[in-house]
DNA sequence: ATTACTATATACCGAGTAA
DNA sequence: TTTACTCGGTATATAGTAA
């Protein structure tokens, strides 16, 4: 079912739909998708109706671009493909170190957490975690992250409130051996947090807006 | 008809089939894949007869393994990905054929341009230019060229007059490879002009007051 | 438990054609 | 020219089984 959408999205988004409207009449989709203008058509009636692509149905001739939900699809097709090619063990990714603002601090703090980091990760974390932005060339390797199991730290409710589950990676900056910590159902993120024994802004002499190169575990 | 092979070669190298043989049974690989047993079973089966994968069926379990041309197949379809994200940025303008009147005629002609043309836009073109009228709608866009890089083209001296630095951008016109040159300082214009090795106007059978479609590579 | 055959159900495609 | 309907032929999937 889904193929034949992704197929055909895959063919739009290489004729530069993913950036803009682009002109093309169902006959000319239905020649490179080696099918007919009629078959074409219905095709793109469908990934309408998925909401997969929008359409300007101007007089004379279509005009097509994906939306959001059509880029990510694609983008997950691409993942699948990264998973297979390009894992080898490690992801390395590159980007700023940035300010505060990650939760990764609070939840260090937490004792239930900071137990299971040092059993799980086999280091004590230092109190606070290393923000980075991750370079919008090197975003799409963190949905990797998000699709791998890593270590999972266990949740639990304090007080009436509930603190989910976290997953960590195992991972090394600049030769320093750190943990990228994450939520483990999280949302779309460019930034990661990282944990260290060590305060990393210290002993690597580091500060916000230096740039980091981070290589993460997954297996 | 390969949408369906790919989809199960995926599955399979993700389980770790491009390496090693794999222990998985037609069951398996039809929850997977959302698919019976016995389609599973069949797809196999395809598979084989394809020179996709090799099998070693013993006793009580199967084990499969993707061949080169799997592999190979799968890599394709990797490379389609590639070439949508990793590019990234395209314009995309709109304009109307317009009669001569561009320098590209003139440029194209000399041979120092001609040679660097072939060399760097990997294509020798055809002896012309066709010139597009950009859309007041998008003129904006070229401001990105002028603002790019894009493959520089070196000038020259001969017979005391000056032919200044040239830039190229990759691109397409209703999808044949071609490329958009200007003077490397363009002052404004509302015209482009665009090489091609064929001559396009006969190829894509369009002439004057034609409306055409022109997308921009500018990574 | 397997794999895989046959027979039936379903989904898909494209020819013909309307607007 | 377009887009997109209906309808019938074919390809594909699965249920029921056999080995």
């Amino acid at each position: 079912m889904n193929e034949k959408f992704i197929i055909a999205l895959r063919r739009i988004a290489l004729m530069g739909g993913m950036h803009d409207y682009i002109a093309i009449s169902s006959r000319e989709l239905g020649d490179r998708l080696d099918m007919s203008q009629q078959s074409a058509s219905k095709r793109i009636l469908e990934l309408l109706e998925a909401d997969l692509i929008q359409r300007d149905l101007g007089a004379r001739r279509q005009r097509i671009r994906l939306t959001e939900e059509g880029i990510s699809l694609l983008r997950q097709e691409y993942l699948e493909y990264q998973k297979i090619f390009e894992l080898k063990g490690h992801v390395v990714v590159h980007g700023l170190i940035t300010r505060g603002m990650g939760e990764g601090q609070y939840y260090v703090h937490q004792p239930i957490y900071k137990e299971q980091f040092s059993d799980k990760l086999e280091f004590m974390p230092y109190e606070g975690t290393l923000n980075v932005q991750i370079d919008a060339a090197d975003v799409d390797k963190l949905e990797i992250l998000r699709n791998s199991d890593g270590i999972i730290i266990d949740g639990f409710e304090r007080n009436g409130r509930t603190f989910g589950d976290v997953k960590a990676f195992s991972a090394k900056i600049h030769n320093i051996h750190c943990a990228v910590v994450m939520p483990a159902r999280s949302h779309y993120s460019d930034v990661i947090e990282i944990l260290c024994q060590y305060h990393l802004r210290r002993t690597l002499g580091i500060g916000d807006g230096d740039r980091v190169e981070v290589i993460i575990d997954v297996d």
